[in-house]
RNA sequence: GGGCGGAUAGUUCAGCGGUAGAACACCUGCUUUACACGCAGGGGGUCGUAGGUUCGAACCCUGCUUCGCCCACCA
């Protein structure tokens, strides 16, 4: 073996992060190939926008992604880790308009080729940002097959999804109120609107009554948006309010204006929200557009696209929304209308991109029949094809697929897929082709003109799973890696994306698009608020990554992620895992400076309780770590390898193995313990390499295995040895550990001088003995008991044997302690706990097996009598013996 | 209105039927040649609350209190 001894003092990851990211990448270690001999493991990354920057739940993600991946080619599978960029159409737009505006541009004075030019330019520049940084983490994708959403075989495969969803009538155009940003001048899908609560004020407008032989003067109508009252074609009231039911069919005069509307009757009022009658404004409101369908009503549009009152807006005409709402109030007022104002918190929608309080927009958009999707996405997981982890997501998701509405897929904007639709400027009719076409199909006509919408992003997000593997085409990636094994994403993107990968991956691919879907929890700060720029509470993956080094960052991720539960970081807890890299590192320079060149064999004749145990906790570590990420518990199987690697290797192993690694056990005895100690690095830095690739990797290299085996990236999951597998050692050295814990506790207080302080301690326990607690509370006994400067500890039985180190530790004193009546007790009372959680589980187990009623009629009765009598007797036993050992001590 | 999740040591969280754990913080003592990015020890918790199931509950069930999230409605 060519053996690095020469390791710096303290672990630095900058240079080697680098290093090793350049070696991999250069033999190709990320490449996935389709192997008829393998089995297939493939994830598409959640394609980050190109807009974007790295943050922390990217960085979870994808470490989460990177550790399954590591660790499905460690155990022998063809893996496929797809990497790509959304192109994210307001997004993208937004920040390139932004741009030209401080140059006193705007995308109109372009024009839209040469504005989406412009974008393209941007993205040139800008768009690989987000990649790069995703390297810096360590992820094994395979980036020669990088998508971006508006590539070309992307944007086909947009094109045909979107042309044979036309055909199939799951497609539809319709004149529609839909949310709509004033500012964005895009219409949006309901998911990308977000509510608060906002003050605002509830006026009480009167609508003078026409008909003078009613009884009343005027009906009161309350209403948030007075601004919209010159839109109104007619008042609803439930059909069966007492209040005003022989007001239906009379009229009412519009304030502010000359038209005369009906009063009508409509389900959908609620006779005791407000003054139990709505103004109907069917070009505003969603809710009274099909209160205005259902009675065939005119829509009367007030306010533009732009968020500007329009021609139909009268005097209010050029005002913006807000000002038109304050003028109206004034003249309501005027005019003596106006009865009350009343403030009140309403939710208010806003645009998810840029703040702007969404408006209900009446317009032509075009829209996704979703309810046929979404009943065989519902199918899917009904019946097992997907598993949500964790499974209570998958409730939110049947809800939201239940109660799915249709689906505004058009975007005002330029910067996207151009939906394919021709309408034909003769007759009307629209040709949806897949092909660009030059006539109108039905009446062949060449006067049509493309449709200037664009489609909604997650459209063609929806399509990734398999539009990044070349369909429509038909590809031998398509076959070998589709449907993909896993999804790992983030909660706040289930129905904008997950679901409706499901729905599409069912509808073109005809099979799922993952297997298993693994949901994650929010990242927030470590006072538990959500990180923003704004707030300036952001931790930076990239400035984490240069203070403490991705494989911390990495494992602190790892180690924090808990289902179900949000993660807090702040960079103390990265700071921990920074901590446990240099300890690893410092662990192995250890092991390297007392390592020959030559790999010794273990003679296990020559193995001691320690050496037993390591390899014992080394070989399970080997099986529960595989078994937990298998499971995706990766917090778990993160911690423990933390605990293992830094309590049982570092704190006692590497300390007990140290005499004998300097020879004073004699040759064989440091040949094989040198052995041991080479067989614990040479398991454990693979199963810690899917959490920390490149410290691993370096160490890989400082123990020599790269000369044969070449990287530890393609190191082989490591078996657990049976051979290396001792029966009772674990419980035998942590008796041990406790009594040695209590030995230095001894020494402390007998203030022997820190020289002497005990560093090992060899005491044999037959295999068998007494559990950890029994020793340690035996001795603690002792310790209690003891002027310590009398104390020497006798040897209870034969199969105790002390170290000589042990008598420096308590120097000439000597005692005399019934040791061994302590043991036999303490180790009595440990075995009737045992004995009785035993029966408590038989009687549970039977109990739980049968429904518990059932178990109680035919179950014979005095059976589990009996056996309830025996827990009992033996806690009255246990009771007794407590006292004994009590009065032992004394 | 519907649904989901949390409440455990000063803090952040594990544990989820068999005698309360970690990290950080705090206190004490240590330049013991892998590591002061360290070592050895210590203090600190009636596991939100009231009931119930059980031989046994932090853990299961019910109510309550409280914090948070999602969906729907909001004229």
């Amino acid at each position: 073996m060519n053996r690095n001894r020469n390791l710096e003092k303290s672990y630095s990851p900058d240079s080697i992060e680098q290093k090793w990211y350049a070696k991999w990448l250069e033999a190709g270690l990320f490449n996935a190939e389709i192997n008829p001999e393998a089995k297939a493991f493939s994830i598409v990354i959640p394609p980050p926008n190109v807009t974007g920057s790295l943050h922390v739940g990217h960085a979870f993600d994808h470490t989460f992604q990177d550790i399954m991946c590591r660790t499905k080619r460690m155990e022998g599978y063809s893996v496929l880790w797809l990497p790509g960029t959304d192109h994210a159409g307001i997004a993208t737009q937004n920040v390139v308009e932004r741009d030209l505006s401080k140059k006193g541009i705007s995308r109109y004075d372009l024009g839209r080729e040469e504005f989406v030019k412009k974008v393209w330019e941007w993205k040139g520049v800008y768009g690989s940002r987000i990649i790069e940084q995703l390297k810096r983490l360590g992820n094994s994708c395979d980036w020669r097959r990088e998508r971006f959403t508006l590539d070309e075989g992307l944007s086909k495969a947009v094109r045909t999804v979107f042309v044979r969803l036309y055909q199939k009538g799951l497609i539809y155009r319709g004149k529609y109120i839909v949310n709509w940003c004033p500012r964005c001048a895009t219409a949006i899908s309901d998911l990308e609107v977000e509510y608060s609560e906002e003050q605002g004020s509830f006026y009480y407008v009167k609508y003078p009554i026409i008909e003078k032989d009613c009884g009343e003067e005027y009906l009161l109508v309350a209403t948030t948006r007075p601004e919209t009252i010159i839109g109104d074609v007619a008042i609803a009231v439930h059909p069966r309010s007492e209040k005003y039911k022989h007001l239906i069919g009379k009229h009412v005069k519009v304030p502010l204006t000359d038209r005369e509307i009906p009063i009508i009757q409509d389900n959908m009022v609620d006779p005791e929200f407000g003054t139990g009658c709505v103004k109907i404004t069917p070009a505003h409101d969603p809710n009274d557009f099909l209160v205005g369908l259902n009675h065939n009503l005119e829509q009367i549009q007030v306010i533009d696209s732009q968020g500007i009152m329009n021609d139909n807006a009268g005097k209010y005409k050029g005002m913006t929304i807000e000002q038109a709402r304050q003028e109206s109030v004034k003249d309501l007022e005027s005019m003596g209308l106006l009865l009350k104002t009343e403030k009140i918190t309403h939710s208010v929608g806003h645009c998810q991109r840029c703040g702007t309080t969404v408006e209900p927009y009446l317009s032509e958009q075009w829209f996704v029949k979703t309810k046929p999707l979404a009943e065989r996405g519902v199918q899917a997981v009904k019946d097992g094809r997907i598993r949500w982890v964790p499974e209570q997501w998958e409730k939110t998701y049947f809800n939201w697929m239940e109660n799915i509405r249709d689906w505004c897929i058009s975007r005002q904007l330029w910067w996207g897929h151009r939906i394919p639709a021709w309408e034909c400027r003769d007759c009307g009719h629209i040709t949806v082709a897949e092909v660009d076409p030059t006539e109108c199909e039905h009446c062949h006509s060449k006067n049509i003109i493309q449709e200037s919408d664009v489609l909604d992003t997650w459209l063609s997000s929806a399509l990734w799973p398999f539009s990044t593997m070349g369909w429509p085409e038909d590809k031998p990636e398509l076959k070998y890696f589709y449907p993909t094994s896993l999804m790992v994403t983030g909660f706040d993107i289930i129905f904008f994306w997950v679901a409706r990968m499901i729905m599409m991956g069912l509808e073109f691919m005809d099979d799922v698009p993952f297997r298993d879907v693994y949901i994650h929890s929010l990242i927030r700060d470590e006072h538990g608020k959500k990180m923003s720029k704004t707030k300036g509470n952001v931790i930076d993956p990239l400035v984490m990554i240069e203070k403490y080094g991705a494989d911390a960052l990495r494992m602190t991720l790892a180690a924090l992620s808990v289902q179900g539960r949000d993660i807090l970081l702040s960079s103390t807890r990265i700071e921990t895992y920074r901590f446990f890299m240099n300890k690893l590192w410092n662990a192995a320079r250890f092991a390297l400076m007392n390592l020959d060149d030559d790999v010794h064999e273990i003679d296990k004749s020559q193995l001691h309780l320690h050496d037993k145990f390591i390899l014992t906790r080394t070989q399970e570590m080997a099986q529960s770590v595989r078994e937990l990420i298998d499971s995706y518990d990766i917090g778990t199987a993160a911690r423990s390898l933390y605990d293992f690697v830094w309590g049982d290797v570092c704190d006692w192993y590497l300390e007990m193995s140290k005499p004998a690694l300097k020879g004073d056990e004699g040759e064989a005895r440091r040949k094989t313990t040198a052995g041991v100690l080479e067989e614990v690095f040479r398991t454990t830095l693979p199963l810690l390499h899917p959490f920390t690739p490149f410290i691993t990797e370096e160490l890989w290299a400082a123990f020599g295995y790269d000369e044969s085996e070449k990287f530890i990236m393609r190191s082989s999951w490591p078996e657990a040895k049976k051979d290396f597998m001792f029966a009772g050692v674990i419980d035998e050295m942590r008796v041990l550990q406790e009594s040695v814990r209590t030995l230095r506790n001894l020494r402390a207080e007998a203030h022997v001088p820190p020289q002497q302080w005990l560093n090992r301690a060899v005491i044999r326990v037959d295999s068998g003995t007494a559990s950890a607690k029994i020793l340690s509370d035996s001795l603690n006994q002792i310790s209690n008991l003891c002027r310590v400067h009398e104390v020497v500890i006798q040897q209870p039985s034969e199969s105790w044997t002390y170290g000589a180190s042990l008598s420096s530790v308590t120097g000439d004193c000597e005692i005399k302690l019934p040791v061994g009546d302590v043991l036999d007790v303490a180790k009595e009372i440990t075995r009737l706990e045992q004995e009785i959680a035993a029966i408590g589980k038989t009687i549970a187990a039977s109990q739980t097996r049968l429904d518990k009623a059932d178990f109680i009629a035919r179950a014979p009765a005095e059976v589990v009598e009996k056996e309830r009598s025996k827990v009992s007797e033996g806690k009255a036993q246990i009771e007794r013996l407590r006292a004994n050992l009590e009065s032992l001590s004394k």
